[in-house]
DNA sequence: AACGCCTCTGCAAACGTTTTCATTGATGAT
DNA sequence: ATCATCAATGAAAACGTTTGCAGAGGCGTT
């Protein structure tokens, strides 16, 4: 195949070499094992390499060693409080072992999630992590083929096919339920998040309503209802809600932007909170403290999930084998603020 | 060298070429332009792709081609509404494009950023964006001896020595002052945003000043406030500033997240607004608009440029020289809505 | 028949690293 | 002087693709 002549001359390790007149072998110890290389020989080659502005090639180096430094991250969508502190404590773990992020986001749409899985491999990521327990039978079956470490995040199960770090959603729609149980209230409006390709939101509504049957407390038709993720959107559902007879005395809302549209909703009707109302919310979103009145919510530790999610994968990739199933199951508590109070 | 017998068989091109009994060439050819490669070819190579597992490598191929399909994103940190949307938008926009992004954040500290530009570029993206027009020289040169396709984003200035595509901050900060000043305020507090190595911020506030020395309104020291990207903080700030008097009849917010603080300050402390005080944001995140009252702000097409800076990348890769500067320089608007109003 | 053209495929040379093995001196022990 | 040891380096074979060139048939035209 004809020499490419057009590409940019941008620097080789053998042109470095040539520059240090060393042999390429001894650049690249330079790079990954410097005490072998003799002192002088190093400040030559470093000279070199400040001369010629190289930087190492990755794709190169990759492919030789057949692992890229490379971990995927598969999210439903990054442009959503909770997963972007997830990102970013994932990213910043994977930093401090100098390892990079490669993120997609599918817009909680399965199908174009194996899409981003393929994509993924082909850009030979040593590991990865999604977020949620549901997939595609494809997806597991593709991972388990290609064995590289991967692991769910966020959502929290025994007994799954891959390793999981993330907390109960069933105990957190339970927990949140109890709190306005225990308050006493019996008249409670559920608003869930998006049920369709979300298996965390899933699992709190069946957490939820489970906690409701257990106290013997049905949950009409109408007192069930999903709201999509959107400040605005649940306002507009909380308002329709609590203009209608009877009211609700409390509100659970799937999470706290949710939650954040029903304190809007009973503010613009003038509706005291937590007096007249109570609202509790899901996720200790940054800034759910600061609302007034504070927002009781059950805390969800977004950046402690991305940092093990990232420590838990980069255990794996170094001691391949052995080790017990790196699951983790972290604790969820509900802290009360002002949104909230006896009936 | 000796063969890694270690490594887990996974399939390459040339396995499948075996069991399709074609050369990999072939092979190649059927992911590269189909059309070439006969219809019953391809069927036969199909079915080995697919009883294999086979991937292309990514590496590999970007090795060959010299190019590698993905674009980097440097911005301050992810875990913030705006650069989520940002990036959420950019990275929606390669992906129609079947490229990829890799996104790195640097936390407001510039000499970060060097390290990030110099790991993407291992990574060899075939393009770069990153957010702020202020950068470290090196990190100028150095992308202008690679020559790789470079855009900066979210602020907007004429002659940089990069295309941008994003506001002129001077501009917004300018235009939330007249809007206050219109309204008769004179005595308003100013809550800038951090300032350390962060431009946008910087312009704002000077373009706020700009507008008051103009108007030939006085802003005494203890106006100007630099408040932390963060409700909470925000918060204590304005309660701070609106329990001391005189209290200001308006308060000016670097952004959307400031301006939330302050309308719960505001709120905790029973000061009704905009009656007893105007509130203006900046950035009009999600959200912003639900809130009670909604906020007055000046929107920022988030992700309209991160769209356009992925768009505008791609093109310059695509027909790699002639064009005109790419620049795009995005119209800002107040949005009027409850947070604010007549003295 | 001879020739040219077209379609499809194979060959083999890159791409820029890493790493095994061998080589070269230098040093120290016998 | 001989040999083993050691430190520092070089030579060369991979890693899995892509692609220019060339070859093999098939077909239509002279």
């Amino acid at each position: 195949m004809a020499r490419r002549l057009f590409r940019k001359c941008i620097p080789g390790i053998v042109d470095v070499a040539k520059h240090a007149s060393v042999s390429p072998a001894t650049v690249s110890r330079y790079f990954n094992s410097p005490e072998v290389v003799r002192y002088e020989t190093r400040k030559r080659i470093e000279a070199a390499i400040e001369e010629l502005d190289y930087v190492p090639n990755g794709a190169a180096r990759s492919l030789n060693r057949g692992a890229s430094g490379t971990i995927g991250l598969i999210v439903p969508t990054i442009d959503n409080a909770i997963f972007a502190e997830l990102a970013q404590a994932f990213s910043t773990s994977l930093f401090r072992h100098s390892r990079t992020m490669l993120i997609a986001a599918h817009g909680y749409d399965l199908a174009r999630e194996g899409v981003l899985v393929e994509s993924l491999l082909e850009h030979r990521v040593d590991a990865l992590a999604i977020v949620g327990l549901k997939h595609e039978e494809q997806t597991f079956e593709i991972l388990d083929k290609r064995d590289i470490p991967a692991v769910m995040l966020w959502n929290y199960r025994d007994r799954q096919s891959l390793p999981c770090i993330g907390v109960d959603n069933r105990e957190v729609g339970r927990v949140a339920t109890e709190h306005l149980l225990e308050l006493g209230h019996r008249d409670i409006l559920f608003l869930f998040a998006e049920l369709r390709g979300n298996d965390r939101a899933a699992d709190r509504r069946s957490g939820a309503l489970a906690a409701m049957a257990t106290a013997g407390v049905e949950v009409p038709r109408n007192r069930r209802v999903v709201s999509p993720y959107d400040v605005q959107a649940a306002k507009e559902l909380a308002l329709k809600a609590l203009t209608a007879t009877p009211r609700p005395t409390a509100i659970f809302s799937g999470n706290d932007v949710i939650a954040l549209g029903v304190l809007f909703a009973a503010m613009s009707l003038g509706i005291r909170i937590p007096d007249q109302l109570s609202v509790i919310g899901i996720g200790d979103f940054r800034g759910s403290s600061a609302v007034e009145p504070g927002l009781t919510t059950v805390r969800i530790p977004a950046r402690r999930i991305g940092r093990r999610g990232a420590e838990i994968l980069i255990e794996l990739l170094e001691w391949p084998s052995g080790h017990t199933r790196p699951d983790e199951r972290l604790p969820v508590e509900v802290l009360q603020r002002g949104s909230t109070a006896l009936i």
